[in-house]
DNA sequence: ATTAATTAGGAATTATAATACCGAATAACA
DNA sequence: TGTTATTCGGTATTATAATTCCTAATTAAT
């Protein structure tokens, strides 16, 4: 899971739901460079930003075994 | 998956390697107090600090619906 | 009971995530 | 072709993650 995967995961999410970025961005209460940025994989998201933006995605995170 | 359950997965995971804090810190790079704030759940890591520790422990990250 | 190892936590600093503001590029549509 | 919505990306600022240094508290072992 690396980021690039990861804003991939969110991408495609975010696309299925028809969502904007920028609704995205309101509903979460993230900034839209913010997603934006995280989509491309280009950052570092805190858990707890991710978390905002997976939640208003219907996704989640878990710990799994390698 | 919020973030004292997130320290407390990694928390027993090195107990159950039995790994020190310290020993884990060498191994992932990530300062000592960091690990044990994030044990705590007192810190909020980013999703590279976190991949790096749990790497070291065996652990991985996904994403899945909720 | 003492020593050693491990964990906890405060304070200060550094690195970087997150935001805000801006305009440009691209996509979607009339 | 224009018009609008959406996404991209630079720069600067603010918020906060991460580190370092230090000491105290706790746990484990002898």
């Amino acid at each position: 899971m690396n980021l690039e995967q990861l804003g991939n995961i969110i991408r495609e999410r975010r696309n299925e739901l028809s969502f904007s970025q920028e609704a995205l961005s309101h509903k979460s209460d993230v900034a839209i460079k913010t997603i934006h940025s995280i989509e491309l994989g280009k950052a570092n998201p805190s858990v707890k930003t991710l978390e905002r933006i997976l939640d208003n995605l219907g996704l989640q995170i878990i710990i799994v075994n390698k």
